[in-house]
DNA sequence: TTGTAAGCGTTATCAC
DNA sequence: GTGATAACGCTTACAA
């Protein structure tokens, strides 16, 4: 192992010249920064993790909690982890995992260790018990989603609400006589997370503002038998406009395509005998078939912002007052899933 | 911060024997345990990490790489994230992120900065310019996939060879008149990861040794286009059999559920007029509509493997010679879209 | 502009 | 069975 030692010895500087050089913690001759930066380079030194966070008291490494938990979502929370890790890179950090299933000692553990200098939490829940473990660690956290209760922690989520609102007024401007929401199954109601019913108010306030025919199903699960109930539902009830032009809302992503397919089987094609937005990334979107209409929901951005408050509280820059929530505004893209407006 | 120091005060016991209780390196009077044991209750104390890595030249993390890259896969890689992380968990060891698209240097920076003890490599390619690399590295690095000259790392795989020829067999002993495999999109060939032509290459002897009409065609990628455009090429390829059985093998996840909706399109129905057998996670076969036939991907198993023998190295236990390549064996699990035996 | 030296909080080697 | 104490490799006052 070369340490900062070699790299002196080599340059023929001292110890602490070699860290400044390479913090740039205080200014350097350029000659002197030009011998330990060839010595640097020819013994290919690389500085002690451990060590360095020992020293400064801080390891440079950003902890992940990610909802791996028996099941979870699962689906989407790839891009979450590309795109954080890729912008701790940037600002020359490392990402550490912890998963959902270790609860709020997950939490202590990689802030008492000082394992990690910032935690970005996934896919908090409602009345997430893991919050008020989070607010009191000495390590900030940074939510991905929206607890009933901040609790002076920083939040960044999609503008579920925005997005209900948003799939109701499409439909509803465009024709329709009534819309039956799809709603989520049951487990992921039962996991309580704030995004379901934010969706679901914002949906039902652009209904009423609309006064168009609204109703909920909610499928068991997932899966093709589970679309299958909640379709014969949606289908069986006409509602006031009895039998008019329908609109389907598919907020859960797994939820999509066995809806498309269940239509498809009955022989209603979507796009010409009825409406289905979805709420998925657009990636998902596009691999629908047929690709559905939909309202993104924008885990790059989500992330990039979440990582964008954790560097400036890092960096003890100018950030928003804790307990702020920070909604990244949904997108709709029309597909082939959309009736065109009478 | 609570230090081991503190600890040491409370239970009046020296510095040294604190540490000794946690790690059970030399044997504590059951009193003395006793008192430090509750110190450390009542002060909730954590060991420092970076202290920790320093002093004892283990920093008890594993580093994973994992594809990232443009354009790479990015499909499936979830479950390995997840099991890998929890056996790294269950042994007591963190797990710290690197994306393939910082190649050589991102496990250099690991190994060299002593980030962690051991890395685990995803989706090697054959030639990958990281394996070099990875055989000089401190730490032990365990391979996923298996490259053109494993060079004395350790690598865990599906047994694609086997899974093409299963795909293969599983069609001619049911039968089937010919066969024709929707190969990988053109990106994929491009990286040039090894289980294509090991995949390719099973089912190619297999047909060989069945005799039966076989044929690859390549779709540009994997949307619904690609699909349309490969199958048009299989579609209008009777071969030596001439318009009989059918039995398309679809070893991209990615493609399979274009591949059936694109059937679907044409009044072709899977499991009827033609046979679809996928290589895929159960799960993602479970979902596709028709569920299809597949050989499973077993990720969890893989990567079960892959911490396996990577615990073994680390604790110094006995482990296989080098360049052993440890191969998962690919199950048939028959769904809706295999035409029974005639 | 540079060097000296005192930590940072563990582990592990000696002693007893 | 337990206690001093010297590393581990780096950062950062404090001096010069």
């Amino acid at each position: 192992m070369v340490t900062s030692r070699d790299v002196a010895r080599l340059a023929g500087v001292s110890q602490s010249t070699v860290s400044y050089v390479m913090s740039g913690r205080r200014s350097i001759s350029p000659e002197t920064r030009r011998r330990v930066e060839e010595a640097i380079e020819t013994l290919g030194f690389q500085p002690n993790a451990g060590a360095r966070a020992l020293a400064s008291q801080r390891s440079q490494v950003i902890g992940l909690v990610v909802p791996f938990a028996p099941g979870a979502d699962m689906t989407g929370v790839l891009p979450f982890i590309e795109t954080i890790t890729k912008c701790a890179r940037e600002e020359d950090h490392n990402v550490i995992l912890a998963t959902e299933d270790e609860g709020a000692e997950g939490l202590t553990r990689l802030s008492d260790q000082s394992l990690c200098d910032a935690i970005v939490l996934m896919e908090v829940g409602s009345k997430d018990p893991r919050i008020s473990v989070a607010a009191g660690l000495s390590v900030p956290v940074i939510l991905i989603g929206v607890p009933d209760d901040p609790a002076g922690l920083y939040c960044v989520d999609l503008d579920y609400t925005l997005a209900g609102r948003l799939a109701v007024d499409e439909l509803a401007t465009s024709a329709h006589d009534r819309v039956v929401l799809l709603g989520y199954p049951r487990d992921v109601m039962a996991r309580d997370v704030n995004f379901v019913r934010r969706f679901l108010r914002g949906a039902e306030e652009s209904a009423a503002a609309h006064g168009i025919a609204y109703a909920e199903v909610s499928p068991p699960d997932t899966s093709r038998a589970g679309a299958e109930v909640a379709l014969d539902e949606a289908l069986t009830e006409p509602g006031p406009g009895g039998g008019g032009r329908l609109g389907l809302v598919v907020p859960d992503p797994q939820l999509i395509q066995p809806t498309l397919q269940s239509l498809l089987d009955r022989g209603l094609v979507p796009g010409r005998d009825l409406s289905v937005i979805g709420l998925c990334t657009d990636r998902t979107a596009e691999t629908t078939t047929p690709p559905v209409t939909n309202l993104s929901l924008e885990p790059r951005d989500v992330s990039r912002r979440a990582m964008r408050i954790l560097f400036r509280l890092l960096n003890r820059e100018s950030v928003p007052a804790p307990s702020t929530v920070e909604l990244v505004t949904p997108r709709l893209t029309r597909r082939q899933t959309s009736l065109s407006a009478r």
